[in-house]
RNA sequence: CGGAGCGUAGCGCAGUUUGGUAGCGCACCUCGUUUGGGACGAGGGGGUCGGAGGUUCAAAUCCUCUCGCUCCGACCA
């Protein structure tokens, strides 16, 4: 492509509302164009980005006999209710009204469709296991889109859906895909891990999940990692123990005492001298079920230590309401508690009958601890959680860093990442909620099993850029490139401006994908639009040069090294180094 | 949805406190000189100051409402 009739403008400054590298360099370096909150344009340049993480896609997709298909973007309210996502997927779903007042929404994700289509499609077990993807646009009303691409309302996604007679069919599956995915990112040149993690609204229960991670300081999410045995989730999912503690082991009377005005975990702590983990935190949370007047409502009153934090995910899915929530000062006070001085023990009869009691289960049994009094200016003392307590236990804790390794007893370090691909093992859950069934062997009716597998193209762009910058801007892997080669002319003498061309159209013709830069423009606007934009190989042509030597230069973004090449060298030498590039 | 902040030319910003003809840098256009790390000179185009209403002789500036955007939080495959 010639700069001269391209459509690619670069920018100095940086635009004020991107806040993280990869979105700011995606708009200097002219790739995205903002249009609204979390919905951009696609630019030329970071369509070819877009596309070649796409082709990486397909090609190990249809290497294990993958199908790709496309389902509308637009689908009917009524699949969702069959599923109950219409309910259960709240606002997050961009819902439209047709002229006839039928209802739609644009898709988020496609179990429903895709089910409906199998369900059309599909009557023996003969048919199976089968695995259909498609690339397309998802929107998800995000309530807070940012960072770009990397959260973005409508973005772009590749999702896959296996269909499977019995459970090892599915699982074989499963790990076919999990090594596709291995493949396709290492192919993308990204560091990554794969981790365990919570599957949502997307299965039930405790169905097998894992993401992909790529490793990243900006990352949204919170990872896990066992510096020994190599056990990773989610901070979501993380199961880890706590680093030993010196617990308070007397195990004397309950004893009320006063602690005017102290509501906090560590105003009660430095007014009594105790540690914060010696003291025990209370927490209410309402779940609920159902929508209007078929809701219940459950409230737990949660035990963990002082100084941990609640897991809302753990708490939720040992719930198993639709949604969970702190409980409001107003429901609070209505339970005959005060806010700070909330505890387990010698609860009010309004709330004793009301609650269901949880202890984490990093808290030790038979030490003493602080708790509320349930009554305002006053704590208890000497709590023993199995004398004085009676309740269920759990693991409600959110991991921490100095934790322990919950198999391996080694410490755990926790690290961001970037969430660019998610693997379900979704089991019956859409084919028995929307009644799908194929005929088995016995010809017996049967819900067939379910995988979905999503691959996010838009953040793994981005993440692709926050794993490969520096100062000067993006290093892009040669397999995401939006081209191989920026080749800048240098010359205001015709003869050489010949010459450029010529070469421009040589390199072009052996399938090197070039971006010939023959702008009018001095050499250092160039030099910084390479650097910014950061195409693995820089090629220049410069008159004063080439009268000089008659070589060009020949400079690799990522380390720096440049050779002097003399035109009959140069394809051979670009395509050496662009193979040595690619790990070859 | 709660908290904070911002809307002035394509981008980055000043001007708002104290009302008085809308500015700067970059980018863009023309001409000339330049050509190895964002060149220089001269000239030029572009904004009903997010929108509506109000106060005033006069509003980017003061008041009211509204829309949009960003950040933090809550929420959320």
């Amino acid at each position: 492509m010639k700069l001269t009739k391209g459509f690619w403008q670069t920018y100095k400054e940086v635009p004020n509302d991107a806040v993280v590298p990869s979105h700011q360099l995606m708009l200097r370096a002219g790739l995205i164009h903002r249009s609204a909150t979390g919905l951009y344009s696609d630019l030329p340049m970071g369509l070819r980005v877009l596309q070649k993480i796409e082709q990486v896609v397909r090609r190990e997709l249809n290497r294990i006999d993958c199908y790709e298909l496309t389902l509308p973007v637009v689908t009917s309210a009524e699949l969702w209710k069959q599923s109950g996502r219409w309910a259960t997927f709240g606002n997050e779903m961009l819902r439209l009204t047709d002229r006839s007042g039928r209802e739609f929404c644009i898709s988020p994700t496609c179990e429903e469709p895709i089910v409906a289509l199998f369900s059309k499609t599909v009557r023996s077990y003969k048919q199976l296991p089968v695995t259909l993807y498609q690339i397309r646009t998802k929107f998800r009303d995000e309530i807070r889109p940012r960072y770009g691409v990397m959260r973005a309302r409508e973005f772009n996604m590749k999702d896959a859906y296996s269909f499977h007679i019995d459970p090892d069919s599915l699982r074989e599956t499963y790990q076919e895909i999990y090594q596709a995915y291995e493949r396709i990112f290492n192919s993308l040149g990204l560091e990554f891990i794969v981790v365990e993690a919570d599957g949502g609204t997307m299965v039930d229960g405790d169905a097998k999940t894992h993401e992909f991670q790529v490793l990243a300081n900006s990352g949204e999410d919170r990872v896990i990692r066992c510096t020994s045995c190599g056990y990773a989730a989610n901070i979501e999912k993380a199961k880890s123990k706590r680093s030993n503690v010196e617990f308070d082991q007397s195990q004397q009377e309950l004893e009320l005492v006063s602690t005017p005005g102290r509501q906090t975990i560590e105003a009660v702590g430095e007014y009594l001298k105790i540690k914060p983990e010696c003291s025990l935190k209370s927490l209410l949370y309402s779940s609920v079920s159902g929508t209007g007047a078929d809701a219940t409502e459950e409230i737990a009153l949660l035990l963990l230590l002082g100084d941990d934090e609640l897991n809302e995910i753990k708490l939720k899915a040992l719930l198993g309401g639709d949604h969970i929530a702190p409980l409001s000062d107003g429901a609070i006070e209505a339970l005959g508690l005060h806010k700070g001085y909330i505890g387990p023990a010698q609860l009010p009869e309004s709330a004793q009958s009301r609650l269901r009691v949880i202890f984490d289960i990093a808290i030790e049994k038979d030490v003493s601890y602080v708790v509320g009094a349930n009554q305002v200016d006053y704590h208890f003392r000497g709590y023993v959680p199995t004398r004085d307590g009676e309740g269920q236990w759990a693991d409600l804790r959110l991991a921490r860093s100095s934790d322990r390794c919950d198999s391996c007893d080694h410490s755990v370090e926790e690290i961001c990442g970037v969430e660019v691909g998610h693997i379900f093992e979704l089991g019956q859950k859409y084919t028995e909620s929307m009644g799908v069934t194929v005929l088995n062997q016995q010809g017996k009716a049967v819900n067939p099993y379910m995988g979905c597998y999503g691959l996010g193209v838009g953040r793994t762009m981005a993440a692709a850029i926050e794993q490969n910058h520096d100062q000067h801007g993006i290093i892009w892997p040669v397999e995401i490139a939006p081209y191989h080669l920026y080749f800048a002319l240098i010359s205001k003498s015709d003869e050489i401006n010949q010459l450029g061309v010529e070469i421009y159209q040589q390199l072009v013709d052996a399938g090197v994908e070039v971006l010939f830069d023959d702008r009018k423009a001095g050499p250092g606007m160039k030099f910084k639009d390479a650097d910014l934009l950061g195409l693995p190989l820089r090629l220049v042509l410069g008159e004063r040069d080439y009268k000089e030597s008659g070589k060009l230069e020949l400079r690799q973004r990522k380390s720096g090294q440049s050779l002097e090449v003399s035109p009959k060298e140069l394809l051979p030498t670009i395509k050496r180094l662009l193979g040595e590039l690619r790990g070859e």
